[in-house]
DNA sequence: CCATCATATAAATAGTCATTTATATGATGG
DNA sequence: CCATCATATAAATGACTATTTATATGATGG
C-alpha cells in the first residue's frame, strides 16, 4: 500500500518527490488539528504572545473545559508551547509557519467559493 | 462569539488581521478535508495531471468505493475538478497552492517531532 | 439491445470527536 | 491550613466519519 503510493507518485513524475509517507502522515495529523474552528481561533490568539487559558476563554466566549480540551489536543500535536507562571498557564504558538499554512488555506477557500474553476465540465 | 473573537484578535494587535471569521471557517473546512491520509494521497496523485478513478485505485491499493467516497468529499470542498472522457472520469487538483500548504504542514510536522522547542518549561 | 467495464451511491458498522456537566488538581494569599 | 482562583480531567452524550459490502448508474462495443 505504502509502496504502491510511492510507485504511483514516482510514476506521476515530479513535484511531490518531497512527500514521503511520513510527510503525508504528519501533514494529515496537523491538518486534523487545524480542522476545528475553535482550535484555529485559539491558535490565532496565541500566535502573537503567550496567552493564559482564562484570557482565551474570555476572548472566545466558550467554556473553560472546552478550551482546556482543545489546548490539550494542540499540545498533543506540539502546535503550542506551555509555560506556567504562578497560577496561570500560558500557551503560545510553537511554530509560526502554521500561520502561513492557514493563510493559504483561508485564501484558497475564499477563492474556490467565488471562482468558476470547478464548474468545468 | 464571533464578535468576541474579532475583539480578541484586534486586542492582540497585529499579524492576523487578515483572518476574518470566513477565512477561519474556510481554512478549517479545507483542513478537515486534508486530515485524512487517503485523501492526501489522492490529492498528491492528481496534482500533476488528471487521473482516472481506476488509476487512483490501482496506485493506492484501496477499494474503489472508498476512493469514490473520498473523491466525493474532495469535490464537495472544490479541491478537485472533474472531467468525464468516455467511460472514464478524470480528477485533478483544482488549486496548486494546496500543495504549498501541505508542504508546510509536512515540514512543520517533521520539525516538531525532532526539535526541542516544546520541551520548554 | 446486451454484456461489460468504469464509476457512483446506499446501507451498515465501528470508531472518533466536540461539547456539556460535574469534579478534581494545583497554586496563592490570608 | 483554608478559601479561592486558575486550570485540568472524567464521564456522558450526540454527531460525524472512514471503511466495507452490496448494488446501482452510466457509457461502450459488439
Amino acid at each position: 500500500m505504502l509502496l504502491s503510493l510511492k510507485t504511483g507518485i514516482k510514476a506521476a513524475g515530479a513535484k511531490n518527490l518531497a512527500f514521503n509517507d511520513d510527510k503525508v502522515k504528519g501533514a494529515a495529523f496537523l491538518a486534523k488539528s487545524l480542522s476545528d474552528t475553535n482550535r484555529l481561533k485559539i491558535l490565532l490568539l496565541v500566535c502573537e504572545k503567550p496567552r493564559s487559558v482564562s484570557s482565551i476563554v474570555e476572548s472566545l466566549g466558550i467554556s473553560q473545559p472546552l478550551v482546556s480540551h482543545h489546548l490539550k489536543e494542540l499540545r498533543r500535536c506540539l502546535l503550542v508551547c506551555v509555560e506556567r507562571k504562578g497560577p496561570f498557564v500560558y500557551y503560545r504558538l510553537s511554530d509560526q509557519r502554521i500561520l502561513d499554512a492557514l493563510r493559504i488555506l483561508g485564501d484558497v477557500a475564499s477563492g474556490l467559493l467565488t471562482s468558476e474553476k470547478h464548474s468545468k465540465r
